[in-house]
DNA sequence: AATGAGTCCAACCGCTCTGTA
DNA sequence: CTACAGAGCGGTTGGACTCAT
């Protein structure tokens, strides 16, 4: 038996919204809000519409400060950054983005800047490190205002630097995206949750997650949890420097392990293998 | 002008997660 | 503990638009 239809498909309108639809939801919205109900909406609404359509119709457009039009450069590099440090975690990523939606989001990296990436050259001036991620990638990393602001108040007020050595891998750790989603509203402190524990030798863990099973849900909690595993490599962002971009490369990946990523369409929750996925469950510890 | 390919993006679908009874 | 409903998410699709031939 399939799962139950979320509303009445027969009678419910589908396909573009029409500007009256878009009154009509929108009036609705700003006299009494969701109500804390997306399904039963419409009809208090006298919408014809699927209340998870309503939702995406607000959330995607109909909202208040919403940021239609042309990415900036600087929008690229956060958008590069974190989808490379946390891959296609849309939500995440417009979190950072004041006024873009994830669907925006995804829509613009699926159409657009995967593209650009997928162009660029291996030739490109202001290589830091010819042999990691010292391509254009590499410089779409750095990250620039007001991500980096944001990242770098993180950073400096951040008491640790943590440093995972993890059986045979050595796996570096530092606090800023830690801190940076933990004190993001938009995801956190769900997202970022960690505790502070002892290990048997008295060592300070940071945990995330709790007690027998971690939190598994695909957001930002998932990428911690992902992030210390053993067989992969490690996010660092480290120390960036006073014009807000990181003096070192965030990832050890190249830019061609990347570009086949992309390539070959294994960009994504299952395949994008930098902290995704796979381990949705195990506990993960880090030490400081 | 016709048309086919490519691009873009709004919207839908189906899944997972979360809260609650 | 289990079942269920609603919310939220990411992947995909379909149609409108643009551009080249």
């Amino acid at each position: 038996m399939g799962r139950a239809p979320c509303c009445d498909k027969a009678n419910v309108k589908k396909g573009p919204w029409s500007p009256e639809e878009d009154v009509q939801l929108k009036e609705y919205m700003e006299k009494h809000g969701t109500g804390g109900n997306w399904i039963a909406l419409p009809q208090k609404a006298g919408l014809k519409r699927c209340g998870k359509s309503c939702r995406l119709r607000w959330l995607n457009y109909l909202r208040p400060n919403i940021k239609h039009g042309e990415f900036t450069d600087d929008e690229d590099r956060i958008i590069c950054s974190l989808f490379a440090s946390i891959g296609s975690r849309w939500s995440i990523i417009a979190s950072q983005l004041p006024g873009r939606t994830d669907n925006d989001i995804k829509n613009y990296w699926n159409t657009k800047l995967k593209k650009k990436l997928l162009r660029m050259g291996p030739s490109i001036p202001h290589q830091k490190k010819p042999n990691s991620l010292s391509s254009n990638l590499q410089n779409y990393y750095s990250i620039a205002s007001p991500y980096s602001s944001s990242l770098q108040t993180h950073i400096s007020s951040s008491p640790y630097e943590y440093q995972c050595n993890n059986n045979n891998s050595s796996n570096y750790y530092s606090t800023s995206f830690t801190s940076l989603i933990s004190s993001n509203p938009c995801v956190g402190p769900m997202h970022g949750d960690y505790n502070q524990v002892k290990d048997s030798n008295n060592s300070n863990l940071i945990m995330f997650g709790s007690e027998a099973s971690t939190c598994s849900s695909s957001d930002g909690s998932n990428y911690f949890s992902n992030a210390v595993d053993e067989n992969q490599k490690i996010l660092m962002i480290n120390g960036s420097d006073a014009n807000g971009c990181f003096s070192e490369n965030p990832l050890d990946y190249s830019i061609e392990e990347i570009k086949q990523l992309i390539s070959t369409n294994n960009v994504g929750s299952n395949n994008l293998n930098f902290f995704v996925d796979e381990i949705k469950t195990e506990e993960k510890l880090m030490y400081y």
